[in-house]
DNA sequence: CATATGTCCTGAGAGC
DNA sequence: TGCTCTCAGGACATAT
């Protein structure tokens, strides 16, 4: 389920074909049904053959290559899309390959490599995309008017502007991209724990303390997932771009772990329930509910993950 | 306008 | 053991 930190590791992982022309396009003998690769492979492949890659970039949860015609290639991995300069995991659902020249970059080892480079998009189930569009269209399609600011550019006044209007809890709004882009439903739930909020809180009843914790925690958590280059789950899904597994799931405090003990307070059990159809996860002793009643004062200001919070249980 | 629900997809795991 | 069923959640279409 590649989300912010993920992509990014993904974007981090592509750099080396910057500089790199493509020679060539090709689909795979993938008996599956075709992901959508738009516009069709024949004219995808017309307008990117001969092209340079001039950047590698991020948009979301989408990862982009701009080309020296003014026209990008957007991937959009969605639930099991991975962009790979590796061989991939299998060679059932690789969708795409895109040759680059031979030279066009260095292999991990450090060679230049002789043989044509290879970029794989492969994807399991198949609801990601590979889209080609044109510069102007790019803005239309993942500007400011669709899609959010980047969870690591918004400032906490815009956070809050965003979001504070909203009746929504405040972990549906979190995976709401058009708010803040590049959250998804595991780290809505990570981020909340680190913030020390209710997921079920609404939006509109968060009080200015929860918004300066929020904005600071979706910093923290997102940037320890991309150091640890990202989340793989139990199905081993996600990979970076040379099909290396991440390894924040170890540090994951809430995901997945319904019926353990909170790794901050020690105490608490965590919980799962079910919000807007996604699993949330949260420790109900160190995301109190307040209801917008004046604050009890049950956390030491700046006290991370240092000593745990007073009581547990919930209610 | 804001918010909620249904849809697509495959493979892992549960339950019998 | 082998079958059927449920579930995971990205973004978007459609409904309320």
């Amino acid at each position: 389920m590649p989300e912010l930190p993920e992509v990014e590791t993904m974007r981090r992982g592509l750099l080396p074909v910057v500089g790199g022309r493509i020679v060539a396009v090709r689909s795979t003998k993938c008996r599956r049904k075709p992901i959508a690769v738009v516009p069709r492979l024949g004219a995808f492949r017309r307008r990117v053959v001969g092209r340079k890659v001039v950047a590698v970039e991020r948009v979301g949860k989408r990862v982009v290559l701009r080309l020296d015609s003014a026209e990008v290639i957007v991937f959009e991995p969605r639930m099991t899309g991975l962009v790979l300069l590796a061989d991939p995991p299998t060679n059932e659902h690789l969708r795409l390959r895109i040759l680059f020249q031979a030279g066009g970059w260095r292999s991990p080892g450090g060679r230049r490599r002789r043989r044509a480079s290879e970029l794989y998009y492969w994807d399991r189930r198949g609801l990601g995309s590979v889209r080609l569009v044109s510069d102007g269209e790019f803005t239309r399609l993942y500007g400011a008017g669709r899609l959010g600011p980047d969870a690591l550019a918004i400032s906490a006044d815009e956070l809050r502007q965003r979001l504070a209007g909203s009746r929504r809890a405040i972990k549906v709004a979190l995976l709401d991209q058009r708010a803040v882009a590049g959250i998804g439903n595991l780290y809505a739930s990570e981020i909340l724990h680190e913030a020390g909020i209710w997921p079920l809180a609404r939006c509109d009843r968060l009080r200015a303390v929860d918004w300066r914790r929020l904005h600071a925690a979706m910093a923290a958590v997102l940037n320890d997932a991309i150091r640890f280059e990202g989340s793989t789950l139990s199905d081993g899904t996600y990979r970076n771009a040379l099909n290396q597994a991440g390894s924040y799931q170890n540090h994951h405090r809430v995901y997945d772990r319904q019926g353990q003990a909170c790794r901050r307070c020690r105490s608490a059990t965590i919980q799962r329930i079910v919000q807007a159809q996604r699993s949330t996860f949260f420790c109900p002793g160190c995301q109190r509910r307040h209801d917008g009643r004046p604050p009890a004062a049950h956390r030491a200001p700046g006290s991370r993950r240092a000593t745990p919070p007073p009581g547990g249980g919930v209610q």
